[in-house]
DNA sequence: CGGTAAGCGAGACGGTACGTCGCGTCTTAAG
DNA sequence: CTTAAGACGCGACGTACCGTCTCGCTTACCG
């Protein structure tokens, strides 16, 4: 066995606690932002003691990327049985989670904390981007097989050019034409669709 | 001329604290990281009065914004007579620029407050993105002009696929490669050459 | 000139937070005793941030020290001409002093803070009980040029054997009698008056 | 027998914990002092869960007063045939008690807590003072028996300005002179001696 | 040349949040 | 039914900065 399978001894931690400091820093977190978001005010939200959040955490970062972690679903892999079908799913799927208040500003977080702080970045990677790499991997497999594109195309590259996109033209707002029609732009040069 | 030619009476007020506080933030910056800049710091550092500093910058971002912008160069189109060899100048200089810890320290800023400030996000889109968008364009429309990548290749779409791998990939760490082999890699995938 | 006459620069200090910190101390120490008196609570109480009374006074004990002196009164000399009518006065005034709720937890707070922190005993020894020793030695040399008392007897001792019995009779209440009366019948044995 | 002779149910409370309680607490008193000794602290030294010590004291006063209590040696009633053995040989039993970093950590401990509260005070003022009056009127019976002193002296108010100076002079320091010199001083003036 | 107006450094001000410590209570499993 | 362990909600600690506000000075121009 990995894990001991003998309890620790003490008081055992409240799971109860531990839901309520999640919920109340997500919360929060769309409504003040991260910069404003204090450790203080999670607590009295969550009608539980600071000392109970920082015995589970040692900063803000930690805690927020468990919340934010804990909020997410399962990747979920599209299957239209058509390539364009669902790179506009996954589009879609996206601009959903983003393009909103508390989306906007979970990337602005995450975009914030990963910038200046290097382990978070590599948590958020792992934990979040690969395996929706991996998903991205499979619907590109698929499109090769019918033959809808190029067999030497590198899907993790590819993915990682339509998360840079994603991620710059959310922050810098380079066009003027929707946030998914960039996107799917950018796509489409990087497929080079054999059909054309 | 709209603006009066009038000086304004008083004293007025002194460039040497000025440049005096613009150093000491980039110094701050680079050594103690974005989150830990305190204005406090920067006055003491630059032994200049708090005051000082808040008749000239309403928050953080904005001296922060100023002290980045006062060390950028003017763009530089490279010019070496072949698409390659200025595609590999532009990503040799923005590999000088962000592989450093002030470059890492600054490009983390720059995202962190323009994720969570879109007003200085537009600040910077205007100020640096667009010109390098410019520049970019000069360089591709030259390499179209010999041939090299199609016609119809749109420029800006591309500086911004190049500026957002760049971003990711300076975040995420997604590669082993070399953070310049990947960028590399991402454009020659983008610029499909004809000649391949 | 012993005092610099030069102004220190910057800001002076608020001759009014002070008062109102002072103030605030009094009042709680009378409503909620020394131990549960909270640095946070006077500076809530007196409209005052916790740094300005940090700046002054580093702890607790010096902050009261200051508060309880600046309410002292200047040493009042009795003399009725007659040495019992003097010691009558004193022994009244103390127990006006004493005797009532602020002043039973004023003297805990002395008692309780010198006998933990000998600086502070030393500091409420030189300002307040001194000058009271030198007043009773002037009380003492009238009743000697009167020959009420014998003129060999020490009046520091006398007065520090009063004090001695006030104080412990103050706080383990020895007797049935009044604590004034105590007093006095221990003075009359202390001070064995030539007329017996 | 009016309590009851049989053993509560249960497992019986720990002897050696206690133990270890009301050791841990003497040690750190004399370590850290009154104000500064935890609960928490005490529990960690002894080996010991805090609500072990909660089941059986409610304050930190009524522990330390435990404490105290146990290391009390009987009084000792001196009898050296003469008044001045008696006196001087009760004045260096109280020094040694009193003249030692732990002696003068309990006595501010006691003089602390009797001043700030009177049920500590009045616990104190039965267990330990008044039996210590009782022996020392019995040396100055003695005295009386053999002419030494005055028949209508009141032992009780004689101990009680005993302790009061002693009490005095430990905490604010009056004199130049010994402890013990100026304590035996004031009762030379006390007991007036009708030998001299 | 003397006034007036703003800028300057210094630093105190009322605040807010920090991360730590201890409180007294509680909830475990072990004895 | 007690014990050791340790988590809980709570509240105060002393520190660091925030952005604002006096201070006494300096530096400019303007009448």
């Amino acid at each position: 066995m990995t894990d001991n399978n003998k309890k620790p001894p003490g008081r055992p931690r409240s799971v109860k606690s531990h839901q309520a400091m999640l919920r109340a820093t997500l919360e929060l977190l769309a409504e003040v932002g991260f910069d404003a978001l204090s450790i203080e005010a999670i607590a009295a939200r969550a009608g539980v003691g600071k000392s109970t959040i920082y015995r589970r955490y040692t900063c803000k970062e930690d805690l927020i990327a468990d919340a934010i972690e804990n909020i997410r679903e399962d990747v979920a892999i599209p299957d239209t049985g058509n390539l364009w079908g669902d790179i506009d799913a996954l589009i879609q799927s996206a601009a959903q989670i983003t393009l909103n208040p508390l989306g906007r500003q979970t990337v602005a977080t995450i975009v914030s904390s990963a910038s200046s702080h290097p382990e978070f970045a590599q948590i958020y990677w792992k934990k979040y981007l690969q395996p929706r790499r991996q998903a991205f991997s499979v619907v590109l497999e698929r499109a090769k097989a019918r033959n809808e594109i190029q067999a030497d195309l590198d899907p993790c590259l590819i993915f990682d050019i339509m998360s840079g996109i994603m991620l710059y033209s959310l922050i810098f707002q380079p066009t003027t034409e929707s946030w998914e029609a960039y996107v799917r732009r950018a796509l489409a040069l990087v497929l080079k669709e054999t059909s054309i």
